[in-house]
RNA sequence: GUGAGCGUGGCCUAGCGGUAAGGCGCCUGUCUGUGGCACAGGAGACCGAGGGUUCGAAUCCCUUCGCUCACCCCA
């Protein structure tokens, strides 16, 4: 084979189209309810959106995006993550003029250079939402609960919400201070991976999960950010959680939630699928109070989530939810023919059958009737219209009932209308 | 970027040193105007690629590419 698809992507099948109608279809009805527009952005945008915005110092910056120069040398970046283009939409449109906050929801390719793996891609589909311009947490809660309930209506048992506070520019940096304390005697017995983030991302060594070093305990005896937040960062998780609980919606706190990009502060959270596997989460986000404000605007808060629709896709697959009507390649009638002046009558009368708002297919007029009938089973039709010479004299066609095997003569005119009544079932 | 496993027709699998086998699927026929079953036949593979060992390699060795899984990190 010459040609292959590029690594870490993927084609969508036909058949596994019914998957992905179902998931996005729940998310544009869950965005619907809460009253999220949709909102389109580029797939490349100007490489320094997401530098400034994601972080220089992350992963995805460092050595994820697809960058490269456009034909007069400025440098593009391909959409490596949601949040920072809408808020780069945000500013560019005024929409601080708007009733705040603006709720917006997108479906739209993200690309990240990564080695691919089970659940993990180099272009994946994002499903997100994005409340900007109002720092209350009830509003943390609102995103909280459309992830929440799309999930659960996808039929998705078995889900877990992990949430935590990060805190804030005025808090965090203390925390981390004090944490950076506490590792400093140990640095010699921790693992290589937790000498690098604790001069990188020290929060990151509270999510260590190796058990050759002496990580773990550190970890237990580490401090933990709650015990640092800032009065207003504690009050907005307290909040937070009471929300959730009036919610209804079942969550735990985990100190050791920590998400690769820089611009979360205070809330972040995470929806895990209840398989192991390595890349479980199926929907993570939290609140970004800094970003409008490090993208150029003013200060303006802002909070959302982005799920991995191929990860959705394949726990829905995994749990077998029922896909319900969305089946594909139900086609609800054939058409047969023999000799030429029948295929001429059959191709009309498919056409007739399609502008009726029925799924039909054509049998190649050239093969054997035996042929075309065994294709037309093998199609799943639900009916056949055959035509010979005898059909063409009367204007008829014999309506077949494949399930039962009844046969009648109907005339083309009325082939649609029949097989209409029949398909209703009523 | 690091590590491990695997690469045989569209899909799945056998063969593991003597020049490719089976199943599914597709097409045709048995049934010159009727499918789902059965039977018969057909199309379709330079055995991922390159090099080496050998009289001879899909089978052994090396290299490379690709796929998969895991780490890092993320949806």
């Amino acid at each position: 084979m010459q040609f292959r698809l590029p690594r870490g992507t993927q084609d969508i099948l036909p058949e596994d189209q019914p998957y992905w109608q179902l998931v996005t279809s729940t998310a544009q009805e869950m965005a619907r309810r809460f009253a999220y527009d949709r909102i389109d952005t580029p797939v490349f945008e100007q490489a320094g959106l997401f530098e400034r915005g994601v972080g220089e110092g992350t992963d995805i910056v460092e050595k994820e995006t697809y960058t490269f120069p456009d034909r007069s040398n400025e440098m593009m970046t391909l959409r490596a993550e949601g949040t920072a283009p809408v808020c780069r939409a945000y500013l560019e449109h005024g929409m601080s003029n708007m009733p705040q906050p603006v709720r917006m929801h997108y479906f739209c390719p993200i690309f990240r250079y990564e080695r691919p793996q089970a659940g993990r891609f180099r272009q994946h589909n994002q499903f997100g939402v994005e409340a900007i311009g109002d720092g209350d947490p009830s509003v943390d809660a609102e995103v909280i609960d459309l992830g929440w309930r799309f999930t659960e209506a996808l039929g998705l048992k078995g889900l877990t919400l992990v949430i935590n506070s990060i805190g804030d520019p005025e808090c965090r940096p203390k925390y981390l201070e004090t944490l950076k304390a506490a590792y400093k005697p140990y640095l010699e017995k921790v693992c290589p991976d937790c000498r690098m983030r604790f001069e990188r991302n020290p929060l990151r060594m509270l999510d260590c999960k190796r058990t050759d070093f002496a990580c773990q305990e550190h970890i237990a005896a580490a401090p933990q950010m709650a015990d640092y937040l800032c009065d207003g960062c504690a009050d907005h998780f307290a909040k937070l959680q009471g929300y959730l609980t009036s919610l209804g919606i079942p969550f735990q706190v985990n100190s050791s939630l920590v998400r690769g990009l820089d611009y979360y502060t205070r809330t972040v959270f995470e929806i895990q699928p209840p398989e192991e596997g390595a890349q479980s989460t199926v929907l993570g986000g939290g609140r970004y109070d800094g970003l409008i404000e490090q993208l150029g605007g003013r200060s303006t808060p802002g909070v959302g989530f982005g799920s991995g629709l191929e990860r959705l896709v394949l726990n829905v697959k995994r749990q077998s939810v029922d896909i319900g009507e969305n089946l594909v390649g139900v086609v609800d009638a054939v058409v047969v023919s023999m000799g030429d002046a029948a295929a001429s009558v059959a191709v009309k009368l498919a056409s007739q059958l399609r502008n009726s708002g029925l799924r039909a297919v054509l049998a190649q007029p050239g093969r054997s009737l035996r042929g075309q009938m065994r294709h037309a089973t093998a199609l799943g039709a639900r009916y056949t219209l055959v035509i010979g010479d005898t059909e063409v004299e009367a204007g008829t066609a014999q309506l077949k009932d494949m399930a039962t095997g009844d046969q009648r003569q109907v005339p083309l005119e009325e082939a649609a209308s029949v097989i209409c009544k029949g398909s209703d079932g009523i």
